[in-house]
DNA sequence: AATGAATGAGCATTCATTCAT
DNA sequence: TATGAATGAATGCTCATTCAT
């Protein structure tokens, strides 16, 4: 009765405008940096209830960044649906991954103090959720390697260096004085990324996919 | 160049001393949560001396910043001295890049600090540095265009993906369970890199350069 | 008498409840210390309801006191029940005293945070209470000092005496390594303190006591 | 160099400046409700300096703590001086108790707070000095019954009564309404407490001590 | 009548920065 | 020049109390 409240007795309104505020919170001014009094002025609730809701600041991160991901991994997977084939699909989630964090900035800066402030240890829920996206890609490539399409590469290191690649870039790109959009930049990148993991190199004409 | 003080009257001992706690002190617990204090005593100084040698902690953490970027920078570019050809020049600054940071993690948390709290908004000579950075590699890279090794790729995009696929292979890889050496995994990306913008693709056999 | 809602429509067996486990709490982990919510969640009702009950904090501790209170004294005059004359009936009363504290110290902890926390300033039906405690106990001296019992002292100043006798035996046992239960000491405190209001000393033999 | 400076470059005015009001502002409010900004400010230093003497409010209020028993300690010691006889020195120490608690009550409140927040468990340097204060007094029992003044009482066991005595009356007094000051209860409780341990009893008119 | 969600005042502690020595 | 004692603003978290249901 006392501790953390999963089950019930909370608004669903209030734990959403909270988690949006903290979203917002967090990647304006950093993990450290913020204060959760601000995040309870701007959710227009009491600094209580945002305690209430998610027992510590470190908890509120957590779960921040889990919502984060969970968007971005809803955007990536919706820009797949449809799609043929083990290239064009990791096309599709490359730009649909540089089309989110383009569209709202704030998702980048979330990943961006995860990674800072914690160093990749986080709960066993996200290690799960996590290692559940990766199995998602490593399937893609590997059928894509069972059609022909890929050269036979090890699946799980070219996720790793898939998503590596969208994540270098765009975090990344904040050091380069920017004439490009994310987007843009990112297409370059899966272009170069595709092209390499080919099965055969046909004449660039055709390939050119812009 | 980068503090405040050309006053002279300072021993390079105590400034290099205090730099190199610096690196180790922020690399440990990130930037905010570093007490300069702790800072002066390894580096067995008086706090204020700390602030007299670099004025505050955010400009200690820019030099900090530097001093990293510029040993990444003399190590990638030794790997590369008498390397022949842009694709082999390349390869050799992906691997020194894994190769540097694996022999001292520390350095890869003083980038991912630097990002995560000042995204990117440097002193002028740190955008000139890296602006500079960019540019070698340019170069090296139009060369190979010049050379027919390379496709006619637009040079500082692709500069800039291959940057992005370093860092973003380093920092996310944390991510995942390691079965992995940041090296191993950085030859792959590398290698899948490579293979796409190579001007022509001949057997795979000969290719293989693990 | 002692809260403040004669409103009827409470249900005793609630009040009693929250009344044990305000005096578990408190003993516990002291007056400040005390979070409510553990009272209610212990004695298994909502926290609006210790409110309802008893009016504030403040108020539920000195509900607590005054049951505590009561029950010592049920205690010791249970004890003097049929003893005949003065001196046997103080020495009853400090060990039933003793027995008290030492069967649930949670008891004594009680008292302790209540002169620490209020030091003295009671509610009236508090104040009324002790005092008609100390009459009876007045009473019994002077009964003594009429049947030749006992010299002829103060008789208010002795209780006060013997009380703090008591209590300070008790309170501040836990300075001294302990080697003695509360009981054995306060036998010998009582003892000494016996002989001295003695109205006549026969030979120490006989009066060995222990 | 960081931690706790007990050693030098502390000035012994500031110390004593904050235990004084550190002293004041527990015995007014209690130790839970003290805030040690207002220890601060009393003292006309900033918290921060309170931090940097003592550590932590705990061991602020341990050193206060320490620094009421030594003052005690001292008076009581300074009464019996030149005092002969084992009667005559506990008498001067009880009176003497009493006067330093009545003229200062501030250090009364001290020693119930340490009582109600710490149970007697203090560190390790608070056990010694109080074992070695109970020492001196079991020395002057023991040399009171090797004389025969004082009947071959357990002598541990009568130094711990007589303290409780001198505490408890102390902070029961508390509980009667006060006809009588703190010195005359006590002189009261000390003769009862005189007469019981004395080896033998002549006649009564003699011994009145009042 | 009973509840417990919501609140916000309150407080311990830290640490960047200053400045007298 | 070098130092480190002093400072106080900043902030995470708790919990007594209220009140809508």
């Amino acid at each position: 009765m006392t501790g953390r409240n999963e089950t019930a007795s909370e608004s669903p309104e209030k734990r959403r405008a909270i988690l949006e505020q903290a979203i917002r919170t967090f990647a304006e001014v950093g993990f450290r940096s913020t204060d959760v009094q601000v995040i309870a002025d701007r959710a227009g609730v009491g600094k209580g209830t945002v305690y209430r809701y998610f027992g510590n600041k470190e908890e509120l991160f957590w779960a921040t960044t889990f919502e984060v991901l969970e968007r971005l991994e809803r955007h990536m997977f919706a820009a797949m649906e449809g799609i043929e084939g083990a290239r064009a699909k990791l096309r599709a989630a490359g730009l649909a991954h540089a089309g989110f964090l383009d569209a709202d900035p704030q998702y980048l800066e979330i990943f961006v103090q995860d990674r800072a402030e914690f160093r990749g240890s986080h709960p066993e829920s996200h290690q799960r959720y996590h290692e559940k996206l990766i199995a998602r890609f490593v399937e893609i490539i590997e059928q894509g390697i069972a059609d022909g399409e890929l050269r036979p590469v090890d699946a799980r290191e070219t996720v790793l260096s898939f998503w590596g690649l969208l994540y270098g870039s765009v975090v990344h790109s904040c050091y380069a004085v920017h004439n490009y959009t994310l987007t843009e930049l990112t297409r370059h990148s899966v272009d170069i990324f595709l092209k390499g993991i080919r099965a055969e190199v046909p004449q660039y004409e055709k390939e050119h996919m812009k």
